[in-house]
DNA sequence: GTCTATATGACGATAGAC
DNA sequence: GTCTATCGTCATATAGAC
């Protein structure tokens, strides 16, 4: 029942064809983004990817081997780039503390440099983190974190042994900043006037009041 | 284009039929929701539904006139009932201070209470209030509320001008609260050890600190 | 390597028997 | 009122020509 069918092997056996190839991928790939974000997971179907790419639907299926397959290579790409961008960010902060802030900054960046980006991660997330659990389901692989927002407890954690936080449930603390800041990033989609970048500010404003270490 | 072909109007002549009418519906509505909440709004196909009554394809069609009716039906029962325990929840409150955590405990109530509810605000939300404008969408009718936590920022501006918090952008701080209290339920759906009520008690602690009025 | 043509199935919806 | 039977459409995926 498994079994694949070597999907999109047709690795040459002389040496220039790989890049065509490659550069045929990353073409759909990036389109498939596109469509993710404006249809939807379920609304982006074979036929519009191979549309968008001026190519057959059985194009499509040459380069990979499924539309699963599509979907997991612009999910991964996705990820892949957002998580670059945001574990430099944090490698780069002084200390934990500003890491935290680093963290909500480069991500809440990301997302508005890459408004497409962020829909294809809110689908993604809804369609497999929230239930339905073994439906029809893209299926990203079984290796998805098991929490979103494990990095962001540790760095609470680490700052108030640090004593540069107040003592409290570092992963409530970490999933109400964490949602706060993709209802924030998911408000500016819906309404292109609010200002991401003053609600981050904002946002970090009020966490820091909630969380600041009692002083005496 | 419009002109819905009557649905489901098969209202008798004589006095008593309604009865099963309505019962059926009821069924069938809050089969729906279980469904929705368990394979989400595009695996919620006709079928299934029919199958989880007992009865035909054809025979969910003849109660309802289409699909989408079902799915609306199902979509406004859980609206309804949400909106009716925390709008009960917010007016009992003795001032705007108290309702913010009066709609904040309500809110998660009903959510814990009813868990598939929950499920299926979210794949209502996500399908249609964020992204994927005009494509083949349940279309919950035009009349959605344009800011889902108005109503918060309501209280908070009111709070403020009564003196009970600080002065902050009543907005954001809406947005974030809400964002953050979402982000707790979500939780609560994938980790069912994760504790609804602390942690709520724990959001309202941080927010209470975060825009206590300065004590001077 | 990319296409045409097609197999196969699920979907929503309708028509008409009972 | 509920069923059987069916239509039309769209989906993914395959087979084989070029």
């Amino acid at each position: 029942m498994a079994e694949q069918r070597t999907p999109a092997r047709r690795r040459t056996t002389d040496g220039t064809r790989t890049f065509t190839e490659t550069a045929r991928r990353e073409q759909i790939t990036a389109l498939a983004i596109e469509l993710i974000a404006a249809h939807g997971y379920a609304g982006t179907s074979l036929a519009r990817i191979a549309e968008a790419a001026n190519i057959s639907n059985a194009a499509v299926l040459y380069h990979f081997g499924s539309k699963n397959a599509v979907l997991q290579s612009a999910y991964d790409a996705v990820i892949g780039a957002l998580t670059d961008q945001v574990s430099a960010a944090v490698g780069n902060a002084d200390s934990s503390r500003e890491a935290i802030d680093a963290y909500v900054r480069a991500l809440a960046g990301y997302m508005t440099a890459h408004p497409a980006h962020m829909r294809l991660i809110v689908e993604a997330l809804m369609t497999d983190e929230l239930g339905h659990a073994g439906d029809p389901p893209p299926s990203q692989g079984a290796s998805n974190p098991p929490h979103r927002w494990e990095l962001l407890a540790d760095l609470m954690t680490r700052a108030q042994s640090e004593g540069d936080l107040r003592s409290f449930d570092a992963r409530t603390a970490s999933i109400a900043l964490g949602g706060a800041l993709d209802a924030i990033l998911a408000e500016s989609l819906s309404d292109p006037d609010y200002g991401v970048d003053p609600a981050v500010d904002e946002l970090l404003e009020l966490f820091a009041r909630a969380t600041a270490p009692t002083e005496e």
